[in-house]
RNA sequence: GUGGAUAUAGCUCAGUUGGUUAGAGUGCCAGGUUGUGGCCCUGGAGGUCGUGGGUUCGACUCCCACUAUCCACCCCA
């Protein structure tokens, strides 16, 4: 295929036909999380390249080799976001957020960008759903975004996603935590897989969750991190899980789960699925004490998590998750000649003021084709407007799901056609849809 | 960065041991009498068979290289 026609390697288009699924998946999330307190932030696809190096860490592979990185026409280096959190915690500092009540609480939906090689759930550009809570070191904090995470996947109706906890201490524990697991692996060293050698310098906890049968049964014995956290950090991993359980939040505490990212302390949890392929992290997060200080602002205790957007769509797709059907078009005018089409037009702007929505034919085809047409499009309705019609001043509405036909007056459509609209509706309710039947998650949206 | 698989119409796929104008289903467009969708019937458009070489009288088919896609490692959302 010619380069001009295709889409850049790991890149994705979101076509017509899906992306209201997204649309309503993403607007369902910021709205609970609005429900939490959450306001959405909007911040810059890029950045400067520092922001990332510092925040994330130089010494991450998402740094080190996954980052698109280039000198804007100034000189500048500049990176395009590989993750939401430098580029929210940024902003919190500049604009001076921390004089705001605290803590403060941001959403985003944001695409990213690595440069890593595509495979199922993994693309250069995807896109993130996360929340920030900035300014607070409760454990309290770590379990209601915990919990936030959880009511998302609940409301949307995602089934078998586990919820892995973890707590990797704080920046002192945690010295003495690698120092202990360095020990342990630098003695068997011989048996280590060539991978595990490279983590044994960069990341010994990496060792941990390595797939290698052999590198697996020498780490069974490996010293465990919740045996080397220090007291507070312990206490606070015991508050965060008194909060889940009280909520009744199943987890699964999983000492080999780690994060790549520099700036992770104390709590980090992930949602894993088994049913998207081998990238089965969904949503990933936790606490990141450190990240303000580290980036020049004072000391600022803060979370949050991101959720992979495509990932989730990918395990609402794989579990036929039911979701709202797209928005039908009210009514569809069949015209005949120039004359009908002018009235059409005409009719359609106002309608379409009051917010119905309304299509006509815009390529002069038959009747038949026009009909077709708005079948093939899933109209509500269709009105034929025609010489009788124009010189009767009399339309009639078939509804194309199979009811009745119904005459209005052309003169005065609008407000007619409306009134049948809100009549229909009525009907409906009437036919057996009490209010009694009708529940606060359908109010709301939820899908049966 | 490493490995495996795949590449034929918009989509899903056939295509015999190499044989002459490359097929189906679906989708798209148009018709099946005067102005009415869904089902059915008919017709039409649409492919440099991923790209470039090679073998051969002849290549969608065999060989090589490249590219792309998918999957896995790694890493992460």
């Amino acid at each position: 295929m010619a380069l001009v026609t295709k889409a850049i390697k790991g890149t994705q288009d979101l076509l017509p036909c899906d992306s209201y699924k997204n649309r309503y998946v993403e607007q369902t999330m910021l709205d609970i999380a609005a429900k939490f307190g959450f306001k959405e932030i909007r911040t810059p696809v890029f950045e400067h390249t520092e922001l990332f190096s510092r925040g994330v860490g130089d010494t991450t592979d998402v740094v080190q080799k996954e980052m698109y990185t280039f000198d804007d026409k100034g000189g500048r280096s500049i990176t395009l976001r590989p993750e939401g959190t430098a580029g929210a915690m940024r902003a919190f500092l500049e604009h001076g957020l921390f004089n705001e009540p605290l803590p403060q609480k941001v959403s985003y939906l944001t695409s990213c960008y690595r440069y890593e090689k595509p495979q199922a759930g993994r693309l250069r550009e995807f896109h993130q759903f996360g929340v920030e809570c900035i300014g607070t070191a409760s454990p309290a904090a770590d379990a209601e975004l915990i919990s936030l995470a959880h009511q998302l996947f609940s409301f949307l109706g995602v089934e078998g996603l586990t919820l892995e906890l973890n707590s990797i201490g704080c920046p002192d524990c945690r010295k003495l935590y690698h120092k202990a697991l360095r020990e342990f692996f630098e003695a068997q060293k011989a048996q280590l897989c060539p991978t595990c050698l490279d983590r044994l310098e960069r990341n010994p906890m990496r060792i941990l969750d390595c797939k290698n049968p052999e590198c697996q049964e020498i780490a069974q014995n490996a010293p465990k991190v919740l045996d080397y956290i220090c007291a507070d950090c312990a206490a606070h991993f015991d508050a965060v899980k008194s909060h889940l359980d009280a909520m009744n939040i199943p987890y699964v505490v999983n000492p080999t789960i780690v994060r790549g990212l520099d700036y992770y302390t104390r709590t980090v949890f992930e949602f894993v699925s088994t049913q998207i392929g081998a990238q089965g992290t969904v949503c990933g997060g936790g606490r990141y004490d450190g990240l303000a200080e580290e980036l020049g602002g004072s000391a600022t205790p803060a979370l949050g998590f991101a959720l992979g957007i495509e990932r989730l769509m990918l395990l609402l797709m794989a579990q036929h998750t039911p979701l709202p059907e797209e928005e039908r078009t009210d009514l569809f005018f069949v015209t005949m000649g120039d004359d009908a089409n002018c009235k059409a037009a005409q009719l359609a702007y106002s309608m379409r003021e009051n917010g119905v929505s309304v299509q006509y034919d815009v390529l002069g085809r038959s009747v038949k084709a026009q009909m077709k047409y708005a079948n093939k499009i899933g109209a509500r309705n269709t009105v034929v407007i025609g010489e009788s019609e124009l010189e009767s001043g009399v339309v009639t509405v078939k509804n194309m799901d199979g009811g009745d036909g119904v005459q209005l007056p052309l003169d005065g459509f609008d407000d007619a056609f409306e009134n049948y609209l809100i009549q229909a509706e009525m009907a409906k309710i009437a036919g057996g849809e009490t209010m009694d039947g009708i529940d606060l998650a359908q109010l709301l949206g939820k899908p049966e």
